[in-house]
DNA sequence: GTCTATATGCTGATAGAC
DNA sequence: GTCTATCAGCATATAGAC
């Protein structure tokens, strides 16, 4: 490993949204025309996408720059020219990942009413698994594999995210909202259900059929999730 | 892939057993020590091993033969005389975690009371989690990357255990024993919350602390779990 | 910005001496 | 049954012509 842990991918985050940004400043400022920066933009996206389902379906070791670039439609050195090493690009991957994840995180503070937050949180977490469910996988594999790549997210952003949400279910049980339990428990018992149909996706449809994982029967699903999950933390309305 | 369909996992487990049983019948009957016997069989049981070790933390395709050779402190060669391919010795490794499942599975028909049935499945899962995570990650690996190693055994042999457990749980559901729910939903938010001790190890490590892991509060964890799984179930003894 | 050609090392698997 | 030496192919990454 050449990089030093400055260039995580939180670091990352940071440097690509300037790095753009100072990309158009400057092709605006030369009055070039902004299509270098354009194609620039959707070749790394297009390099990202690809890069994201190659990345769930053999993770980070298995996967190839020479198959993203394939499935990308360019040759492997175009893909080296945007970024250095697979490493980066794996990356810019976890970094996007994590972004919707963040955004999801949101809905838990939609309500101070525990069936409207977790309710909430469990159908963004369900539609983001229907939605993203390649990301899904690339979050998946990086933990099973040891979550050597994510250390700073995971304690920089997600535990003190977790933490904030212990101390508040503390206070919905304290209220008499919600039945005693371990919220550490509660929160991963939400995240495994709900990733469970991202993840476990190729297990459902040979169990399940095809059909399981169609728009009806996904939304049918997801009410179900919501109900057991409600009915699991004994949640009820402060008004009721 | 060279392999013809009837060397799949399930097959594979037939021929090993009677393989094992031939080479100790031909050792007993031509008078000669049992020790090859048993250095066959203690080497390969270290390459299995050492095998679920690299493919849980790399998958398949990230996985090398040369490093669980290494890992076992035998010469790539060596590994190779045992196990012809790197699929062959991948399969047996998913054999081995299956018939761990299996055995878990079990537990589910201990009782007809569905609290006894689903709590004692639910700490049966827990504790396979915590004793063999390795295996578990295996299997997790092999499902996100498309399951397609395990077709077989996922429809010849867990589709009929989940369609019978699926019949079981509704006869419950009449016998008013279970709250109104579908039965697959709960199946899957089991094995998905189980399992997640075993595959998000490091995550959780990470967000709750090495202490999450330990003993004492694995036990803790498990009884957790299983008062969640069965609230959410809404099980009541036949009894009460 | 694009892409052919290539360097360097690792991959699964085998040959054949011991 | 063990293991060194080696194969052909694929890995990441780069040089340099266009």
């Amino acid at each position: 490993m050449r990089d030093d842990d400055t260039n995580t991918p939180a670091a990352n985050l940071a440097v690509r949204t300037s790095a753009n940004a100072n990309a158009r400043d400057a092709a605006d400022a030369a009055h070039k025309p902004r299509r270098k920066a354009s194609i620039r933009a959707s070749n790394e996206t297009h390099l990202l996408t690809c890069a994201e389902a190659v990345f769930a379906e053999r993770g980070f070791e298995g996967a190839s720059t020479a198959l993203i670039a394939e499935r990308a439609g360019l040759p492997k050195a175009n893909l080296h020219y945007y970024f250095p090493t697979k490493l980066a690009l794996y990356w810019r991957v976890l970094d996007d990942v994590f972004e919707e994840w963040n955004a999801a995180a949101d809905t838990f503070d939609a309500s101070d009413d525990p069936v409207i937050a977790i309710g909430g949180y469990v159908r963004a977490k369900m539609a983001l698994s229907r939605r993203r469910p390649l990301g899904s996988k690339v979050w998946a594999n990086e933990i099973i594999s040891g979550a050597t790549h994510m250390q700073d997210i995971l304690l920089k952003q997600v535990k003190p995210w977790m933490e904030s949400r212990v101390q508040l279910i503390e206070r919905w049980i304290d209220e008499g909202l919600l039945a005693p339990l371990d919220p550490k428990t509660l929160l991963f018992m939400i995240w495994a259900t709900t990733q469970h149909y991202a993840d476990f996706e190729a297990q459902i449809r040979a169990l399940a059929g095809k059909r399981a994982l169609s728009a009806a029967s996904f939304e049918a699903t997801t009410e179900e999730v919501v109900k057991m999950i409600l009915r699991a933390s004994g949640a009820r309305s402060p008004a009721g």
